[in-house]
DNA sequence: GTGAAAGCGCTAACAT
DNA sequence: ATGTTAGCGCTTTCAC
């Protein structure tokens, strides 16, 4: 069995209560008492059980992570950074992937309900009601990260890239570089976030600058090698004239698109720039890849967790600070 | 306030206990009653609290897996594996991340410690006395993976590469290919499985072929890109009779090396052949590398914490099994 | 500043 | 088959 709090507060000969108040830090304890209890947590090798505390205190001093896909290198650099920030502020960091699944993802909520957890950050790619409603149940707080609800307000805190404003820069800083006829291939509608905001970003930076786009220039597919493969095969299939710039909603869209230009013995960046979006495959990749940056995303979505208890109040939808880099898959256009 | 137990009794006028009896399907309970508590359960969206529980049955439903580095792809696939087998079981997954800092790991496992765990999975790089020592405060099943105890006994039941044999299977290919000049670039030897077990398996099969290793042909790196261009490099100036092949101690250090190589205009494999280790680049890298594929890694590891009691007794070391894989980053010396 | 008493929500004996 | 009783290990009043 292992020793609990009253075999400490029999080696020292004091109450548990003055055990309790030492291990907490909380109260006042005499520091004579104070050395003999911590002379005797050692000695013991006394672990307080986080169970008992948790079902009194209704803390759990964990942090719940939901994510769809832990294999994403995007993900887990994320996961990464709030499990730092977690440290930082005492915490233990729980994750729990759910396979893109949202029935998945209900199931395991039910689970972190039971478990009282401290704070909730869902990182979620498609978020329909059921969904919605099962977070409401928590208590704690709750932060939605990497997919935020597109109707008007923002019931739960929200953290993500900025993608409108990031896409229209990317399309903005291609015009600057004397590129006219640029196509996009991004991931689909349904992804809000990362799907349905790039591509408007692309457009209404097309459209300000008073360039057309044809449709065939546009292609929703998925966020993958094999989208971004399959998305730059209909451009080049379906367009005569080809674009001399493509707009990626990812970067393994881009890695995919480049893979398809090469294997027609187009050259990136010569014949074709192509930009991509998280730079997520910049050290492995054969060429290092113009792409968009989010930073310190784990720290500011994990910081909204800890923040005042007046502050939780005002829910808000918070974006990544982002770069644009230039790196050797775009070029200027002749 | 959360609804208890006795909530859930009260409304459905039977006893506290009984409730427990429907929600863990154990003991006898008549059809009625179970039917009348499903139905205040359902009703009231009843959650049993977990801190309760556990406080009595000793048990968490909780895995806990310490890792090195959770931004490794090799590990995140691990783990996405692992936790498809908690799941199986039931369980929910812990991860945590502790930066190569065997500091910070004794740090986690004593948070661990508190939280009664029911299995510990720890992913290990460097396994010095005072982390077996704190390994060994745990009373549920501990898995090492990824990394063993070079020592005699096992204390532990660990699971890894077989990076010997894989390792000799490697380096016997490319001498059945033809190679007589091979050289090696690995991670270094304070990595027991993954560094000085691979060197070892290499460096037998070069002797049982008969054939000389210069000292020069070997490094022993960092386990990443720069490691493989550092090593490459050394190689190269080094040794003015080039290897026909290199064996490198992963794929990372696979990339690098073909990166210093294109950088002096060699080509692989034209030129050298280089082989990689554990598969984690397959899709992004330019030339698919050939290399050693684990299988089935997270589901192995996480099955022995389900063994049947009578069989946690023996500890074993037990290797993933392993496929060689030929690709196109190594071909037939002339 | 310290201890006695109560109780968090649940399960595990033990009665009936 | 069901209910009564006790208690897991801790924190939190509340006296003193």
């Amino acid at each position: 069995m292992a020793v609990t709090i009253a075999d400490i507060a029999a080696d020292a000969k004091v109450s548990v209560p003055t055990v309790s108040r030492v291990i907490n830090g909380a109260g006042t304890v005499s520091e004579e008492l104070r050395e003999r209890v911590i002379r005797s947590v050692e000695k013991m090798n006394y672990k307080p059980n986080a169970a008992a505390r948790s079902l009194i205190t209704k803390r759990s001093d964990v942090i719940a992570v939901v994510e769809a896909d832990i294999t994403n290198p995007v993900t887990a650099r994320i996961l990464w950074e709030i499990d730092a920030c977690c440290m930082k502020h005492n915490k233990i960091m729980l994750t729990c992937n759910y396979d893109s699944s949202n029935e998945k993802a209900i199931f395991l909520l039910d689970k972190l309900l039971e478990r009282h957890v401290d704070g909730l950050i869902f990182m979620g790619v498609h978020l329909d009601e059921p969904l919605l409603a099962k977070l409401r149940e928590f208590s704690c707080p709750v932060i939605l990260a990497q997919q935020g609800v597109e109707s008007g307000e923002c019931e739960f805190t929200t953290v993500t890239d900025d993608s409108y404003h990031a896409a229209r820069d990317v399309t903005d800083f291609l015009i600057q570089e004397g590129h006219r006829r640029i196509a996009y291939i991004g991931g689909d509608a349904n992804d809000y976030t990362n799907g349905k905001l790039r591509l408007q970003g692309y457009l209404n930076a097309m459209e300000e600058n008073g360039l057309e786009v044809p449709a065939s220039y546009i292609r929703q597919e998925q966020f993958s090698i094999e989208g971004g493969h399959q998305g730059m095969k209909e451009i080049y299939e379906n367009n005569l004239k080809l674009p001399s710039a493509v707009v990626c909603g990812s970067d393994m869209i881009a890695v995919g698109a480049i893979r398809f230009l090469k294997s027609v013995d187009l050259s990136v960046p010569k014949d074709i720039s192509v930009f991509g979006f998280d730079d997520a495959v910049s050290d492995i990749f054969e060429i290092p890849l113009s792409t968009v940056r989010s930073c310190k995303r784990g720290e500011i979505l994990c910081e909204q967790l800890f923040k005042k208890q007046e502050e939780q109040g005002k829910k808000e939808w918070i974006y990544y600070p982002y770069q644009v880099l230039r790196r050797n898959s775009t070029r200027r256009h002749q």
